[in-house]
DNA sequence: ATCAAAAGTTTGATAAGTCAAAATGGATTC
DNA sequence: GAATCCATTTTGACTTATCAAACTTTTGAT
């Protein structure tokens, strides 16, 4: 196997992400889902799909939907680490806003080396969250998942402390920082 | 005209710097060492040439060879300065040794935004010259070209400034850099 | 239980890059 | 000036990733 595509390392991460997302973790992931995360068509998603149940990335079950098997999950893992890391860098290390490193990351994370990627690691001192307070998985793939409330949860006027911002929107997190918060 | 994909950029790219390395400013990059620079075959080089002819960016004279126009030479200049910045960067900044970012640059070089590579520039001080002494063209795909002697034209034994390494090989980057050169 | 709507899949086409190998143009050499 | 050789171009095929639109399954509503 040679090493994945960038399109199939953002099929990955698409359907990591959408594992998270899940409360159940039996469910699959809907292909409507998976493709909308990607911006392409229904059909686009089911065909590459299937290629990748063929390398053994993903489990498919027609008309149901897809998930990872564990070769995948690794797989997506490293991209999530890659682009995490590469985000905090961004922030950290270049002086980039927040709400800017998304998309620069987005695209970083497939042409970095896993050498470059150590080093940035060990640069932001082996961190365990990026800056949304999103964890980021080790060189193996593992990822520890803190559990945090959702703002929906918590009763109006509480004060809290934001640890984690889910939304990946570019508008919605300028907002954020515009609110300092 | 869309954004040129990172093929484009590569052909561009190795043309221009084809064109640097010759003496004579009138002659046009034949179509052999265009192919091999970028290691493709020569019909895979013809093809592309005259697609990059159809959007402007070269002039292509069939079985004489190719050369940019203007249009081509300040994207190509605009894709070399992003290449010597990141590598710069790389070095500077990241810790890596300057044999091994050249690979990443390569790669690095397609993925960063305009606003990344302004940062960097930034960083940096915005320089003149990058690990190599090769020259880092500006915002405008403008370059000064300084002019060295070769060490092939100095008298054996004489004391020299190494200031310009034009080789690319890693593997004799990293013989230069045992020696301590 | 049926039937319409929603979700998913298939099929056929397209675009970008590439290679292998056949055909051709130009240069060199006798 | 013909024969040969090398560089170049052409042709046909292949791969990856995509879309549009036709078709099929599943689901939900009555």
């Amino acid at each position: 196997m040679a090493l994945p595509s960038s399109t199939v390392e953002n099929y990955l991460k698409a359907i990591y992400q959408a594992e998270m997302a899940e409360e159940d973790d039996t469910r699959l992931v809907p292909m409507g889902r998976l493709a909308s995360a990607l911006h392409v068509v229904p059909g686009t998603a089911t065909t590459m799909v299937k290629t990748l149940a063929e390398s053994g990335l993903v489990r498919y079950e027609p008309y149901a939907g897809v998930r990872l098997t564990a070769a995948g999950q690794k797989l997506a893992a490293l991209v999530l680490r890659r682009h995490r890391l590469m985000e905090l860098f961004l922030v950290e290390v270049v002086g980039m806003s927040w709400a800017e490193v998304h998309d620069e990351a987005e695209r970083l994370e497939h042409a970095a080396s896993d050498r470059l990627i150590d080093r940035i690691d060990e640069m932001l001192g082996r961190p365990a969250v990026d800056p949304h307070g999103d964890p980021i998985p080790d060189q193996d793939g593992a990822m520890e998942v803190p559990r945090y409330q959702t703002l929906l949860t918590c009763p109006i006027g509480a004060a809290v402390v934001l640890a984690r911002v889910t939304d990946q929107d570019t508008d919605f997190l300028r907002f954020l920082e515009q609110s300092r918060l």
